[in-house]
DNA sequence: CATGAATGAGGTTTCATTCAT
DNA sequence: GATGAATGAAACCTCATTCAT
C-alpha cells in the first residue's frame, strides 16, 4: 500500500513537471522540517512541542526528522539559532549610520517593533530558552555572532547625537537597545495576559499604532535634550 | 469545617500515640503543594510541569494533589491565580497618592524591579499563561480584580504632575504602566539568553543597580518637563 | 470498557473467595513480572527481549514494570541476581562435608549437571551477562556473596581426600569447581549448536545419562589416585 | 566473474581519473562488511548488533550491505559460517596422527585453548547462535563439513593409546572433544562473571597459565592409566 | 484525610529495510 | 557497483490520571 501511494506520487511530480519536486530533495525535506518545527515549538514551547506534530506538518516523518537532527533538543537549537539568523540578518537593512540621531531612533524602534510583529515565533522560541536558562543557545558554537551588530551602531548614533548637542550624554548603548527590545517585546509577547487583564484587545490596529507611538515618545522624550 | 476535622485527627493521632508531627492538616497539605507546583510551574512551564515532581517536593502523594485539585490544569491555574493576588496584595503598600508626582513614578519603578527580583516565578508563570494565550486567566472568576488599581492610582499622579507643570501631558496611564512593567520585565526574563548574547552577567549586583538607574532616568527623562 | 473488565475481575476474585487474587497485591505483581521477565531474558537475551512481552506473559503491563523496576537494565540486573541466589540457595542442600571425598566430588557433579538441566534459564542468562562483560553483575551490592560459598567446602574435602590418599595433591579447589561447572554448563548451553553439528540430539535420555558418566569418570580418574 | 566486473570498473575509474585508492572493489567491501560485522555480532549479539555500526565500521554504507547480504540474519549466517571455517582450517594444521597419544592430547588442549583465546569472537557468535537454538546453523548448506574432522582423528588417538596400554579405554572420542573444548570455553567464555563473582581476574597472564596447566592435568589424569 | 498500586494513551527514539539515483 | 534519502513498525519509556483501601 505505501508503495502504491509512493509510484503515485512519483508519477505526479514528473507529470507536473517540476523537477525541484522530485520525492529525494533534502534540501527541501530539511527546510520542511525545520518550518515546522519552528511553527510547534512557538506554539507550544519546547516541552509542549510534539515530534509527532512536526513531522505532520512537515509532510515528512518523524524518522526523518531523527535521520536529520538527531533528538528534539538538537532540532530546537538549530530553530533557535535561525531565529537568531533571522533578525541579525533584517537589521542588516537597516542604516542607522546614515540617517541623522533622532530619526536612525525613530527607525529602531519601528523595526523591532515591526519584526516582534512580524515574527512572533521569535518572542516565545526565545521565552522558550529562558526558561531553560539558555543552555541551547549556550552550546551553539556561533553565540559571538549572536551579538547583535546593532550594539556599535547604536553607539555611533548616541555620539552623534550627543555631538550635535541633540541627545543627552552618558546613555549606554546596550541598556538603550534592552530597553527599546523590551517596550515592543514585553506588550506583544505579554498581549494576551494583558489584553485578558485590561479587558481590551491590545493588538487590535488602533492599539498598535498608540504603542508604537507611545514607545517613540518615550525613548526620544528621553533622549532628545 | 476544616479546623474541625483538623482537631478531630489530631485528637485521633494522640489517641493512637503518635509524635507530635501531625499528618493530618488539610490546610498545611494544600499549601505544601501550592507550594512545589508554584515552584515546579515557574521552572519547567505547564508543559514541561511533572505532577509526581509536584508530589515529592512538596511530601505529599500525587493522589493527594488530584483529591485536592482535579487536575494539573486546575493546579495551574490556583497557582497562577495567588502569583496575581500575591503582587496585587503587595501593591497595596505603595502609596502613590501620598507623594510627589516624580517621587511616586521613581516608586512605582523601583517597586516593580524589586518584586520581579524578589519573585521570579511571577514572570515565568505568567510567560507560560501567554504561550498558552491566556486561556486559564480567561477562565478565572476574579479576572476582574486581577486588573491593577494601580492604573487609576498612576493616573492620579500623571494628573497631578500635568497640573503643577513637572510632567508632560497626553500620558496614557496603562500605557506608562506597561512600559515601567516591560523594561523590568525583559530585562529579567531574558537575563540568560541576554547574558549569554552579550558575554557578560546581567545579573550581578553592579548591573543590577546600573539598570534600575537606567529605567528610571529613561521614564522620568520621558515624563519631567 | 477497561473499567467494565477491572469491576469484572474484581467481582470474580471475591466470588471465587481467594484473598490472595485481589487485585492489588504488590509482591504478587512484582513476582509475577520477575517471572515473565526471567523467562524472556533467558529465552532472549538482554537486546531480544521485549517489555511488552513481559507485560503479556506476567499479565501485567508495561507501565507497572516500570513502576516497580524503572528500567529494562534494573530488571535484568534483579533477575540476574535472583538467579545466583537461587543456584546459590540450591547449593545449600548440599553437604559435602559429610560424605567422603570420592562420593562428594560425585555429589557435585550431579548437582551441577541436574540444576543446570533444570534451570536452563541459568545458563543463558549467564552467557548474557558475560557477553555485556559483567556490568550488571559488577552493580549488583551483594556481589561478594554470590560466590560460592562450595569453594571452601571443596577445599575441605581436596584435603580430606588427599589425606586418606584417595585424591592426588595440589589441586586448587576453584580450578576444579570451574572444570566441573564448565563440563555440564558447555555440553547444556551449546547442545543445539553441538547437536546440529554432530548430527545427533545431546539432549536425548540416554544422551545425558553417557554425559553425566563422562564427566565423572574425568574429574574422578584425574582425582584418585 | 568477480574479477571480470573488477577489472572493468578499473579501469572506469581511471577513465574518470580518480585517484589510485580504487573506490570500486567488490570483494574488498563484501570483506570489510564481513569483517565488520564480525566484530559487532560478536560483541553485541545478534540482537544487539546494528547494521549501522557495521556500515560504519566497514566504511561502507547500509544499502551496500543488503546489495551483498540481503538480510542482517543472512549476514550472521555467512559470519558464523566463516566462524566455522575459520577453526576447522586453522584445525588442519595439527596432525594428531603423527604425534604420540599423550603428545597428542596435550597439543589438542593446546591448540584449543589458544584458538578460542586469539579468537574471542568464535565463543560469542556460538553463544548467540546457541541463544537462537542453531536456527542458522541448521540451515547452512554444509554442516556437514561443520563437523570436525577432529573426531576421527581423536579416535584414532585414543586406539592408538589403549594399544599401547597408555590410556584407559572406553573413551569415546566425541564426548572428549567436547570436555576439551568445553574446559577451555566455559573458563574463557565466562570470564567476565568469574572474574567478578571470585574478585580475581582469571585473564591475567599466570591465571591463563594455571588455567592450561590444570585443563592439561585433569585430561590427562584422566585418560592416563 | 491520606496513599500505594495500577493503567491507557501517547511520548521520543531506534531499527531493519527500501527507494531513487 | 555504490550511496544518501526515506520510512513503517515497533522499541523503551513517561505521563496524567484512577482504583482500592
Amino acid at each position: 500500500m505505501p508503495q502504491t501511494s509512493r509510484v503515485a506520487v512519483s508519477l505526479l511530480s514528473r507529470t507536473i513537471g517540476e523537477d525541484a519536486v522530485v520525492t529525494r530533495n533534502p534540501e527541501r525535506s530539511r527546510n520542511a522540517i525545520l518550518r515546522a518545527a519552528t511553527e510547534e515549538f512557538a506554539t507550544c514551547g519546547l516541552g509542549g512541542a510534539r515530534i509527532d506534530r512536526i513531522a505532520a506538518r512537515s509532510g515528512s516523518n518523524k524518522r526523518l526528522i531523527y535521520y536529520y537532527f538527531g533528538s528534539k533538543e538538537t532540532l530546537f537549537k538549530i530553530v533557535l539559532e535561525r531565529a537568531f539568523a533571522g533578525i541579525r540578518s533584517a537589521e542588516q537593512a537597516l542604516h542607522l549610520d546614515e540617517l541623522d540621531p533622532a530619526e536612525a531612533v525613530r527607525q529602531l524602534i519601528t523595526f523591532t517593533w515591526n519584526y516582534y510583529i512580524a515574527h512572533p515565533e521569535f518572542l516565545t522560541l526565545l521565552n522558550s530558552e529562558n526558561l531553560h536558562r539558555a543552555v541551547h543557545l549556550r552550546s551553539l558554537p556561533h553565540i559571538r555572532e549572536m551579538n547583535s551588530p546593532l550594539i556599535s551602531l547604536i553607539d555611533g548614533v548616541l555620539e552623534r547625537g550627543r555631538a550635535s548637542k541633540t541627545f543627552r550624554g552618558g546613555v549606554d548603548a546596550i541598556q538603550l537597545y534592552v530597553s527599546i527590545a523590551a517596550l515592543s517585546y514585553f506588550y506583544l509577547s505579554n498581549s494576551a495576559t494583558l489584553s485578558t487583564v485590561f479587558g481590551r484587545d491590545l493588538l487590535a490596529p488602533k492599539a498598535r499604532a498608540e504603542r508604537l507611538s507611545h514607545m517613540t515618545e518615550v525613548i526620544l522624550g528621553y533622549l532628545l535634550l
